[in-house]
DNA sequence: ACTGAAAGACACAGACT
DNA sequence: AGTCTGTGTCTTTCAGT
């Protein structure tokens, strides 16, 4: 168990961000619905709608909450199609994977980018309309990005299961 | 523009599930922040409460807006391990395949597959507390998957970009 | 499709146990 | 650390334009 190490011989545990068992029922109920009221979420922990709010806003404060979002359907938004990318750099030096970095940042269609293992640098997750909208990324945006070597590029031809849910 | 199909002839654009820009705002905003409150979209759309609302409700109906989640940080809640996983299948008959996605769907360490293009039948993208989790998942979990033939594994070292806007 | 008003529910803060 | 209580704000509905 972490303690707090303000103090080094503090025998009582103090508040420390560990989410306990109660914190984790709320983030399960959240997990799924952001939008759940307090009041409701409340009432399933059986708890009243204080401690609940205080618990909520001290795991924000922790950063366990990253971010309530609302995830949308990529189909019905034009962007129907998702590409695996593998991408190597020709410049392995810190100020090259920098650079790198940035320019991905700046690339709208590329929603995942990962540092892996194996023969490539990076794997990139790519949400474009279609064929012919992920060829204009490949060309015009990706290909244009400085130090990149090789690409090798997988398609996504279903979606088996999506989901964030960390917590059960 | 699309038609309601429903009759051939129909001149007149009737209501359909098509987002328009005001429609894209309010999705924008909702994207970074799924509990902000209508007012303060209404505010910002420069419209109403009401009709916000009312387009809102309309999004969710047309299943345009999937989910309204919380995102948790992997790292604070002991899914610090990233790891994309290739599997291939011994079979690729419809009954097998179906049998395998539900198998999927059991593992709640798989946070992610996709059916994919190239050498291996799928991609999954699992999360585990540290390499001995992921070992336990490997021996315990995915390989007692009926039908599985190879397996390739790719860690994941680092996250450079990790979003789930598709709007801008 | 939007406006304005009105009811009910909720978030949030305070005092207390 | 939790319950209870009150206040102000927000969601949500409805009648009207």
């Amino acid at each position: 168990m972490k303690r707090n190490p303000k103090t080094e011989e503090s025998a009582i545990p103090q508040t420390h961000p560990e989410p306990d068992d109660k914190d984790r029922e709320i983030l399960k109920l959240l997990q799924e619905n952001a939008r759940m009221s307090v009041t409701e979420i409340a009432s399933r922990v059986h708890l009243s709608p204080t401690p609940v709010h205080e618990r909520i806003r001290r795991l924000e404060e922790w950063g366990v909450i990253r971010q309530y979002a609302t995830l949308l359907d990529a189909q019905k938004l034009d962007k129907g199609l998702m590409v695996i990318c593998y991408v190597s750099l020709k410049q392995h030096d810190k100020k090259a994977g920098l650079k790198f970095i940035q320019a991905i940042n700046g690339l709208n269609e590329v929603v995942e980018c990962y540092s892996i293992s194996g023969e490539f640098d990076f794997m990139l997750k790519v949400l474009a309309k279609d064929m012919a909208g992920f060829y204009d990324f490949h060309v015009n945006r990706l290909s244009q990005v400085e130090n990149l070597g090789h690409v090798q590029s997988v398609f996504v031809m279903g979606v088996i299961k999506q989901t964030h849910k960390m917590l059960f």
